[in-house]
DNA sequence: TCATATACTGTAATCGGTTTCATAAATTGT
DNA sequence: ACAATTTATGAAACCGATTACAGTATATGA
């Protein structure tokens, strides 16, 4: 029961296997009856080349890896949509690496990295596309950065919404500065002058943006920016709950609250409802991302729409070029958008006047 | 820039390949010296053998596909994370195929699926797993059973949650009629008769199981089931709004429904919210698959956890044991569970009492 | 008609590993 | 001290394709 090669064809066929080769490949004339006759030999046997002996001479896989940090978090679902789709229209198949999921312990996503990164490299991969992790650190490490700095130069690399600095690698990523001024001028429009912002690490670049523009959109419109009112320590559910409680608690409360992310912003929901506060009534609240959630929930969610599926068909397009020795820009950016939906509106003390 | 190949280890280590792959493989006694002047060159050099090579004499890759059909439907993920574990504790690494969400037309989900098939072949995985798509069909083209059935005698295929009739495949399941054979019980046992089902489609199996399980346990408690009260049409939170507004159209409303998956849960929350109804309060509803939202929204969400994670680490197991030529049961059961939230509640004619 | 392309095909090398077989060297047992 | 193992290593075949090179047959042109 093996599986038949170009050689079992050839010899049926009474050609050699080049000429075999040739018609599979269309890569030089062969006469019409000998073509036919091989042809209707590979259909006889279903036969398909096998595609590891024939990337290991063409040095090309048609195989990129894609590495993110937890395929659980439904942002990343949307990037890899589009990055699937543009992938697959070039003919690429490729290998998902997920950093977090699968890691219990959750102790050392890094090393995981490192260690897919070596992976891929084996499989002869054309190709990688890091999302997150290592890439989101303010400041990472210098081992890490010139770990893949030099696989950059062995095989195509694009970082997703994220950074070695240093390393020069090509990137794709949101503008996430913009898309909080995006998010914070909506509330100031609506009215809102006491704006909190919670959720994120302050030692991610991508929190590190995101505050920075909701800070710089504050002071451009001469508005108090309170200490208190800035929390942060995590991106779940859970965790924008709690800070929303802890918003709550304080003497003065806000009446809106820029999250940042949906999952915060979900989190801050319930605890608000839990509160007695109505949203967008009594307290409007404005996400980050657009996860497909946000528009399932009641009121739907007013948050930033980073684009997910251009990103990822973005990096594909992009990596593809790379692949295929064109110039590519260094940074591609993608600018968000504001998706207006029911979780904001003027303020309690507006709407009273 | 050559990578570096075993044969300039070999070199420079002045021994023959043969040595350099023995103490790459640990395959045969290598004297202690020889050893260490090899590793250290491998170190020297980072030297990483090439993957495509050594499968092609091994005739294993380590890589699986893994063929699904929306990777954007929160579920999956769910289960991607408990296969991505068990799968890679193993040393596997998988190619996500995804059929539908990379599928502007949406038309031609099975050859999608065939031909990822046939990619996965060529590229000689160890081994597939489908989960969803054709094998979600009740009555599947014999076509389609057989194209997968003989690609089972080439190479190991676990069915996730899914069958083929006939082709004997080896498959891991949740037992859907008994996850909506305890929703439905739930309800009952609060109190509820006049019980709804909305969502799926009626082709597909796992809605007729469900569907079933409904049907089944109003019969054993004597219940009637009025027609107009299922619905489908399917899975998504529009369309769950969409059914729910139908029912509450009617001039006879339920008191709870039970919804064929989470997103028509959601849907049905929103329409049932808008329509000024309180949930639980003046309605219960049950969700199925309890994906990770489910507990994100308020009221959190009743539902039917169909174990995801697991389903996905037993099928890594299952197919691992497989490819190693161990004996595996031609059918895995999961059992789901009862996950009460704040959806349901005793129906308000009971309250009121 | 003869020189020159062009069409068609085969031989053998190659990609980068693993593995069988053979052989030499070092151990062991008695 | 010598046969019998065991250790250590190399030469060469092999996995299943692609392709450079070479050669023959046919066609085209002057």
């Amino acid at each position: 029961m093996k599986p038949i090669t170009v050689y079992d064809i050839a010899k049926e066929a009474n050609v050699s296997v080049a000429t075999v080769s040739r018609v599979l490949n269309n890569t030089a004339p062969v006469k019409k009856a000998t073509r036919d006759r091989i042809t209707e030999l590979i259909n006889k046997y279903q036969f398909q080349p096998n595609a590891l002996a024939r990337s290991l001479t063409k040095k090309e896989t048609g195989m990129i890896g894609i590495i993110l940090p937890d395929i659980t978090n439904p942002f990343f679902p949307e990037i890899l949509a589009g990055f699937d789709k543009a992938a697959r229209s070039k003919g690429y198949t490729y290998f998902l690496c997920d950093t977090v999921s699968s890691n219990e312990d959750n102790t050392d996503q890094y090393a995981r990295e490192s260690q897919y990164l070596s992976l891929l490299m084996e499989k002869q991969v054309d190709g990688i596309v890091m999302i997150g992790g290592r890439i989101d650190l303010a400041k990472p490490g210098q081992e890490l950065t010139n770990e893949v700095m030099e696989l950059g130069k062995r095989v195509p690399i694009v970082l997703v919404n994220g950074n070695l600095p240093g390393a020069g690698l090509t990137r794709v990523a949101a503008d996430e500065k913009l898309g909080a001024e995006l998010a914070t001028q909506h509330l100031i429009d609506q009215g809102h002058k006491e704006i909190a912002i919670i959720g994120g690490f302050k030692h991610m670049s991508n929190t590190i943006a995101r505050t920075q523009g909701f800070t710089r959109t504050m002071e451009k419109n001469g508005l108090p920016i309170r200490k208190e009112w800035m929390i942060n320590g995590g991106f779940s559910v859970r965790k924008g709950f709690r800070f929303m409680e802890e918003l709550l608690q304080g003497k003065v409360r806000p009446t809106a609250v820029v999250c940042v992310n949906d999952l915060i912003a979900f989190g801050a929901l319930k605890a608000a409802t839990k509160a007695g506060l109505r949203v967008p009534d009594d307290l409007s609240l404005v996400g980050y991302d657009d996860i497909p959630f946000a528009s399932y929930t009641s009121p739907e969610l007013t948050t930033i729409s980073l684009k997910a599926e251009e990103l990822g068909s973005q990096a594909a397009d992009i990596l593809h070029k790379l692949i295929t020795k064109n110039k590519v820009p260094k940074l591609t950016k993608i600018v968000p958008e504001l998706r207006i939906r029911e979780s904001t509106a003027p303020p309690a003390s507006l709407s009273a006047n």
